[in-house]
DNA sequence: GCGACAG
DNA sequence: ATCTTGTCGC
């Protein structure tokens, strides 16, 4: 599968926005059996968008982080919406890179198939590294949903042309829902299964929260941004 | 005026 | 940490 990035990240648009149409369409949902170890994938951005800071959490089911990686990498394209990947990957697979023991399941931020080209972020990272992943964002990039139940576990269908790419999810109480959407290597329902139990007290999934924090943690130990 | 399109 | 409002840009 690594086959298919080898030109790397480092690639005009339209190579990268071709590249994703013929990803989304290796994209495998499937069941996740039973899991036991899920990983949380982060990363912020410096001020002027030029480098990268990502971290990569290792737990299992109680909660226990059994592995934590942080790295930094320039960002080879600016962020533009819809190619994150290609902001953040380079630092993303610096991190991933140095988990020898593969996650059961990498929740991600961002999106996974909803996405205009249904290949987010955590698309890209499943197919690289072949394992099940979940896309998790603050807001839509596609798609729409019916308003979501005020209780932790409430949800609703998002969905773009009629076609569902994702969920939006209430993980908490009085905190607006977050994008559920399958990367790869596993169905909707596990994912928001995963999410759902790996929510403890705050909008976010616990190995995606304490990955966002290393990361922001990183950044501010450098002084130049 | 209207929308802000993942981070 | 998150939400909301305001502001900026198109």
């Amino acid at each position: 599968m690594r086959a298919h990035f080898e030109e790397g990240w480092q690639v005009p648009r339209h190579a990268a926005i071709a590249r994703q149409i013929m990803l989304s369409g290796l994209v495998g949902p499937r069941p996740l059996e039973g899991w036991r170890m899920a990983a949380g994938l982060a990363f912020v951005f410096s001020r002027d968008g030029q480098r990268c800071w990502a971290a990569g959490v290792v737990a299992d089911r109680q909660g226990n982080y059994v592995r934590q990686v942080i790295d930094a990498a320039p960002v080879p394209v600016s962020y533009t919406a819809g190619l994150l990947a290609y902001a953040v990957g380079p630092a993303v697979q610096q991190v991933l890179n140095q988990i020898d023991e593969p996650p059961d399941v990498l929740l991600c931020l961002g999106h996974g198939l909803a996405h205009p080209r249904r290949c987010g972020l955590a698309c890209h990272i499943g197919l690289i590294y072949d394992i099940p992943t979940i896309g998790c964002a603050q807001r839509l990039l596609i798609g729409e949903h019916k308003p979501v139940g005020p209780d932790p576990g409430a949800g609703e269908p998002v969905a773009d042309n009629g076609e569902v790419i994702g969920a939006a999810l209430r993980t908490q109480c009085g905190a607006n829902p977050i994008i559920v959407s399958i990367g790869h290597n596993l169905d909707l329902s596990s994912a928001i299964a995963v999410v759902l139990s790996s929510v403890v007290e705050s909008r976010w999934p616990e190995p995606l929260r304490c990955a966002r924090q290393l990361a922001r943690q990183a950044r501010a130990g450098c002084e130049d941004q």
